[in-house]
Parts: C-alpha cells; sequence; structure tokens
RNA sequence: GCGCGGUUAGCUCAGUUGGUAGAGCAUCCCCUUGACGUGGGGAGGGUCAGAGGUUCGAGUCCUCUAUCGCGCACCA
C-alpha cells in the first residue's frame, strides 16, 4: 500500500500537482480526448460556453457554483465518452467594470470626467487584464477542466468584428434604429441605462397639489414644473367637458403669467388626484409619450448632471434638493399652495449601481427593434425547443418576451466596444471606419459604445468562430447555458435573440439557471455585512473537492442556496472518508489482482446488484441535471452503506475461514471502490483522481469511461 | 397593474412520472483503542399552511383562502 495512505489526505499539497497534471495530459481539449473503448474516434459533441466572469475583482460564490456546475457536466460527459469542449473566457464588463475603476479613482483622488478617454481605456484595460489573469488562477484552483487555448476575452478582434458584423445586419434589416427618446439617465454616472439596469425603490414623499388656473394638478416634482403649459385631462372627464383640445388659458405660474393648453389624452387617469395633470416630457415617459401623440415641444429643464436650466429663473444652478423646498415656498407665497399629502408612496426608478434616483432625459441614442427579434424565440420556446431548470423560468422568460420593449444599446462610456457609426450632418454610415475620403471630410464618429450586453449576447457563436470556422461547424449550437438566474433576462434572453437572428440556430437547447448563493441566514452577501465566504479561502481551508460538494448538495436550481463553514467542513469529513476507506481496502486486498469479470458469491452478487441501482440512480439524475440528489447518494451509499455496513461486515468475514468468500468479498471491494471513484470524479475531482493514480498507474480518471449500465 | 414562486422535523432544506413522510445540523442515550474521533450504533421529534375537489390512493394533480417572498412595468 503506497505511504501517502498512511496519512490524511492533504488537499493543499495535493490539488495543484494534480491540476497541473490534467493540464499536460491535454484532455482539456477535445482534440486530445482518447478514443472510445471500442476504438473509434469520438464523434459526439458536448460544449459548454463559460459565463464569462467580469475580469474586475475576484472569483465569489457565484462563480464557484457555475464553474463546480460547469465542470460536474464536463467530466461527466468527457467520461461519458463525448467529443468534450467547455469554452472559457473573462468579460470586460463594460459599465460594471467602468464603475469599479470609477470607485478606484475616486480612491486616489482622481476622476474620469476630464481624463483623457485614451489614457482612461488603456488604464481599464491593465486593470481588466490583471484581474483576468488572476482569476484565471482560481478557475484552475477550483478544478475547471476547461480549454485554456480556446479561452475568449470580450474584445478580442475577432470578437469585435462579429458584434460590428451583427449590428450591420440589424441595420440593414431596419431593426436597429437612432431615435430621440426618452432613456433612463444616472445622473451620477453620466450615461443611460437599459430598464433592466434600473431599480425601483419605494419611497414616501410629499404630493403636492397647486393651482394652476382653473384646475388644480398633483404633482410630487415641482421642480419640473417651470416650463409646463400643456394640461392634460381624459377625453371622456365630465368635470373638464367645457375645456376643449387647444383652448388656451392664461394663468399664473411659478416665475410669472403663463399661456396653457388644453390636451385631452387617455393617459390622465381621471381616479388619479383631480384628473387634471401638466406634463413634462423632457423628463417623464408617459409625459414624452403624450406630446408625442399631439405633437408638442419639448424642452429640457434639468441638465445631466441633476442641475436646474435657466429656464428654473432664479432656482437655475440649483439641484433638485436645495430647489424643490425653495419652489414650494415660493408658490405657496403665491397663493398658488393648495395642499400637502405628506404621506403619498410611489415607487421611483434608481440607477442600479448607485441607487440614484434616474432623472429621465430626452437623448438620441441607438435603439434595437427588439419585438422583432423575441418573436422567434418565443415562437421557439413555445414549441419546446428550450428546456428551462427549473422549468417556471419558462414562463417567466416568455412574460418578460411578450412584454418587451425596445432596447437602448448606446452608453456614454468609454470602456466598452465603440459603436461603429460616422455621422456627417445628418448622414449616418454604419461601419468601422467612416466612408472613403475619411474623417478629415467632416465624418464624426459616435462617441458611445455599446450595452455590454449587446456583445455578451452573442457571445456563444462570436468565441466559437462563426460563421466559417470548424470550431463553431463542430460545436455550434451548444449543449446547455449554466448561469445564474439573476441573468435570465440580461444575458440569456439575449443569446437567444441574436444567437437565432446570427446563425438561424438557438444557442442551445437547455437553461439551467442555479440560484445565488446567500449566507447561512438568508441574506445576501455582501461586503458591508461581512458575511462574505470567500470560495478560494474555503478550497484552501478544506479543499476544493469538499467546497464542491457543499455547493453541490443542497443547490436546486432557480433556489438561493446558503454556504457555510460547517456545511463544507462536513463534505471535508467525508473526503477524509473516501480516503480511510480506500486506505481499508487496500491494506485487505494486497496481493489480489483485480479481476474485471470475476464471478462474486451470492452475498456478493447482491450487494454489486444495489451498487449497481445506485450507480444508475446517480446517472440518472445528472442526465436529468439533479445534481443535488446524485451527489447526496453518493454521499449516502459511500459513507452510510459501503463503509459503515459493508466495510464493517467485512472485517468480520475476513477474520473467518472461508477463503472463497473471503476472495469474493476481496474483489467486490476493490471493484465498487474502483467504480466509485468514477462517480464521484465529476463531483470530488481531485481526491478521486488522486487516489486513483495510487491503484491505477498509467491511467488518469478524468479520461476513464462511465461504467456503462 | 402584469407575471412567478415559497409555506414539509427545533433550524436549513430534499422529496424525480401520485404508491406506507427523508437528509444534514441540533438534542438525548449508548458504543468504540487501529480504515477513519474528521468515528460507530440508537432515540425523540412532522395532522406536509388551511379548506374543498379528482383518485383505490394526494406532500405530489385541480380550485379557493391565508401568509411570506421575488421579478417585470413610462403612473402624474
Amino acid at each position: 500500500m503506497p505511504e501517502k495512505f498512511l496519512k490524511p489526505y492533504d488537499s493543499a499539497a495535493a490539488e495543484p500537482l494534480i491540476y497541473q497534471k490534467w493540464a499536460e495530459s491535454g484532455y482539456f481539449a477535445p482534440e486530445n480526448l482518447p478514443n472510445l473503448p471500442d476504438g473509434s474516434p469520438r464523434t459526439e459533441p458536448y460544449t459548454i460556453i463559460m459565463p464569462p466572469p467580469n475580469a474586475n475583482g475576484s472569483l465569489h460564490a457565484g462563480h464557484a457554483v457555475f464553474v463546480t456546475i460547469e465542470d460536474l457536466l464536463i467530466r461527466y460527459n468527457r467520461m461519458k465518452g463525448k467529443k468534450t469542449l467547455w469554452l472559457p473566457g473573462a468579460d470586460h464588463a463594460g459599465f460594471e467594470t467602468q464603475v469599479v475603476y470609477e470607485k478606484k479613482l475616486e480612491k486616489e483622488g482622481r476622476t474620469r470626467f476630464g481624463m483623457d478617454p485614451g489614457v482612461l481605456r488603456n488604464e481599464i484595460l491593465q486593470f481588466t487584464m490583471a484581474n483576468k489573469s488572476f482569476m484565471e488562477g482560481q478557475m484552475r484552483q477550483l478544478g475547471a477542466s476547461c480549454d485554456w487555448n480556446r479561452e475568449k476575452f470580450t474584445l478580442e478582434p475577432d470578437v469585435i468584428r462579429t458584434v460590428y458584423d451583427t449590428f450591420k445586419k440589424l441595420y440593414a434589416d431596419g431593426l436597429v434604429y437612432r431615435g430621440k427618446r426618452i432613456v433612463n439617465w444616472c445622473s451620477k454616472h453620466q450615461t443611460s441605462l437599459s430598464n433592466l439596469e434600473t431599480e425601483r425603490v419605494s419611497r414616501t414623499d410629499p404630493f403636492y397639489y397647486f393651482k394652476y388656473g382653473p384646475f388644480t394638478i398633483g404633482t410630487v416634482r415641482p421642480e419640473t414644473k417651470f416650463a409646463d403649459k400643456y394640461v392634460v385631462m381624459h377625453p371622456d372627464d365630465v368635470r373638464y367637458a367645457q375645456y376643449k383640445e387647444g383652448d388656451k388659458i392664461e394663468i399664473e405660474w411659478i416665475n410669472g403669467p403663463i399661456t396653457a393648453t388644453v390636451i385631452k389624452d387617455e393617459a390622465s387617469d381621471p381616479e388619479m388626484g383631480s384628473g387634471v395633470m401638466t406634463i413634462t416630457p423632457w423628463h417623464s415617459g408617459v409625459d414624452f409619450d403624450i406630446a408625442k401623440r399631439h405633437n408638442l415641444g419639448l424642452e429640457q429643464i434639468i441638465d445631466e448632471r441633476g442641475k436646474l436650466l435657466p429656464v428654473a429663473g432664479e432656482f437655475a444652478g440649483m439641484s433638485i434638493k436645495e430647489a424643490r423646498p425653495l419652489i414650494v415656498e415660493k408658490l405657496k407665497s403665491k397663493g398658488l399652495l393648495e395642499k400637502i399629502d405628506e404621506k403619498y408612496v410611489h415607487e421611483v426608478p434608481v440607477c442600479y449601481k448607485c441607487g440614484r434616483e434616474i432623472e429621465p432625459q430626452v437623448k438620441e441614442q441607438w435603439f434595437v427593434k427588439i419585438k422583432s427579434l423575441a418573436e422567434p424565440v418565443i415562437k421557439a420556446i413555445e414549441a419546446g425547443e428550450v428546456t428551462f431548470y427549473p422549468e417556471h423560468y419558462k414562463k417567466i422568460l416568455l412574460n418578460w418576451l411578450t412584454n418587451i420593449e425596445d432596447w437602448n444599446i448606446s452608453r456614454q462610456i468609454i470602456w466598452g466596444i465603440p459603436i461603429p457609426v460616422w455621422y456627417k450632418g445628418s448622414d449616418i454610415f454604419v461601419g468601422e471606419n467612416p466612408p472613403a475620403g475619411g474623417a478629415g471630410e467632416g465624418w464624426g464618429r459616435d462617441p458611445d459604445t455599446f450595452d455590454t450586453w449587446f456583445s455578451s449576447g452573442q457571445w456563444p457563436f462570436a468565441t466559437l468562430g462563426f460563421p466559417d470556422s470548424q470550431d463553431y461547424k463542430t460545436f455550434y449550437p451548444t449543449q446547455v447555458m449554466e448561469t445564474g438566474g439573476d441573468l435570465i433576462f440580461f444575458w440569456v434572453s439575449r443569446m437567444l435573440m441574436l444567437g437565432l437572428y446570427r446563425t438561424g440556430k438557438l444557442p442551445f437547447n437547455t437553461v439551467y439557471l442555479h440560484g445565488m448563493v446567500v449566507a447561512k441566514d438568508g441574506t445576501k452577501m455582501s461586503k458591508s455585512k461581512g458575511n462574505v465566504i470567500s470560495p478560494l479561502e474555503m478550497s484552501e481551508k478544506y479543499g476544493t473537492d469538499a467546497l464542491r460538494m457543499g455547493l453541490i448538495i443542497g443547490n436546486t436550481p432557480g433556489t438561493p442556496t446558503a454556504l457555510y463553514d460547517d456545511k463544507i467542513k462536513a463534505y471535508k469529513h467525508f473526503a477524509n472518508k473516501i480516503w480511510n476507506i480506500t486506505r481499508f481496502v487496500l491494506e485487505n486486498t494486497q496481493g489480489v489482482t483485480p479481476n474485471p469479470v470475476y464471478n462474486f458469491n451470492a452475498a456478493d452478487t447482491d450487494l454489486l446488484a444495489e451498487f449497481i441501482l445506485v450507480a444508475k440512480d446517480v446517472t440518472a439524475d445528472i442526465e436529468n441535471y439533479r445534481f443535488y440528489l446524485a451527489g447526496e447518494k453518493l454521499y449516502q451509499y459511500v459513507w452510510h452503506r459501503l463503509a459503515d455496513t459493508i466495510l464493517e461486515e467485512s472485517k468480520t468475514l475476513f477474520k473467518g475461514a472461508d477463503e472463497a468468500a473471503i476472495q469474493s468479498r476481496k474483489q467486490f471491494l476493490l471493484y465498487v471502490l474502483r467504480t466509485s471513484l468514477v462517480l464521484l470524479h465529476p463531483f470530488m475531482p481531485f481526491i478521486t483522481e488522486e487516489i486513483w493514480s495510487s491503484i491505477q498507474s498509467g491511467s488518469m480518471l478524468i479520461v476513464e469511461p462511465w461504467p456503462n449500465l
């Protein structure tokens, strides 16, 4: 028996060496995998495109979950004899990374505003690349058996080329347009945001009722009302039947007399307040739509920094917070304040990064006519072409796709893929370079970058070298997209839409969405709460195998998973158990040569049948994405059946004199140990490979065939 | 407003096509000197949120109620 089994398993020492062995074997790459047991080459592809982690920090528990689940699937399918590719990547993560970098700048007493864009871009690139290589090391530590030679970064030239081709095609097909529309504007980050990048928070604010000529209007935002010269009511509201569309009314307002125009529109809710409202089309989506329907003028009241413009008269230059009480005071002194409802509860949109209120602004930006892309995906999903784990995400996604709004893809940040568009007066040219003649002839480039999800949405085919490469032909469409449930709209939906649009095929037919990893008390892990569990620390402390089991067992798709020290510790104990089972078996089978076709006696035949049932069950569970059950069943069998019962019985048996029974049992123990290691490998790759190297010289467990049951 | 979930043992959660309620942790008792104390054996503990229905049979399917939560959405 090898000496090492006399000491406890030392995961920290063993793991890096095992990973190195795997890497050197070349088995991470599909073309290097050995032939099938019958000698034929592998043909059936199995592909997972890794969700590229944002290269702006270190790996967190969520990353560890996806690495564990995807690595499990990959190892399983590799052992099943598939031509297996797990393609890793790293994401520049546009706005996300820029926000992280801005915080770093802030700490250094600097700011991005006023910085030379080229210099800033370069700084962030260096920051990103440093994080990228750091995180790659961490993924190796977690045992990721991905093909590093095929790794992709989202800003590589061929990825950008694919993204530009898609944009050109969308433009040619009339599915992307430049429009002057209301966008979600964050006055801190100085960029527009998609609807998904805003959140809604409940606020209690005073709701003011003001006299507006003969009417009473209500508002929580008096600071937007300076230029309000349209008064809107529902066409069927009998209270205001005497007023006709287009009537002009002279009224006294904040900064003096104005002429108001009556507008009749169904957007006005007679139940709300007095049933009359004034509109501020530049700073409200509803108002903007009304203005558009009635062809009304637009005037900006609040600037991009959230300060009042000269139209506010004496309040110009003030922030909203400063100005609001002063404006109310002034209206009150003019006798125009009717009443205040102090307890008005409403929801306001805020920037998902800084929590500042979104200030809607009218901007000229690029929008995707997303309904046209959504429709074929809706049909495909309804036809059952995509399987979701958990199943109910199908309904959630369909609901979202059905109610989808045009997608704003321009961002006013530098960290991203520049939009390939040139302007000259009212002429638009779509291309990476200006039309012949060059920028010298008055063509100016669009200063914006793409929403990072616009490019990420093309990831499955962009990474594989669409449209001509051999990899694309071999590995697309991929088998499964495994990612966090929070990315269902941001990413999964866009991959489905853009993938189908560009390649004519859905990029994957199975979507597995894991739940968020939370602290033991069920709350979100956050640095400020100090309850963050670092997967890398856990891996160092208890071993990666223990961490992986802790992340798999009890983790049903779509449900938050609690991760805590004790849980991982329990699986370190399990690793120790496996180690000691091996020790017991090796001690008691010295001199016995495993015979793969041994005829067990009746008792051991029963044990074999029982084990085969477990193995079949585990296999079916993995095939059906029930990893949490598969892991638990293996744990139960190996510990509480094999170790607690079978090994204990064997002790008595071995002390007896029934040589035939002893021989049979020894053969059985060797068989069950070896096969258990195979079954456990996708879950606990390190310790199983380490043991395998001692009992089966010259072969590696990573490519050992999965038992054919 | 629209949509989606949860409610099972003290705690955290499983429960796959309907077939006598499970695990881990916690609690209590006992055992064990060599595979492993990172151990072993055992015990207590649940009218599966409530009501009704379908069924030979319901934690599982249907309806309603209660309650907690989540997502999406341009409500002045």
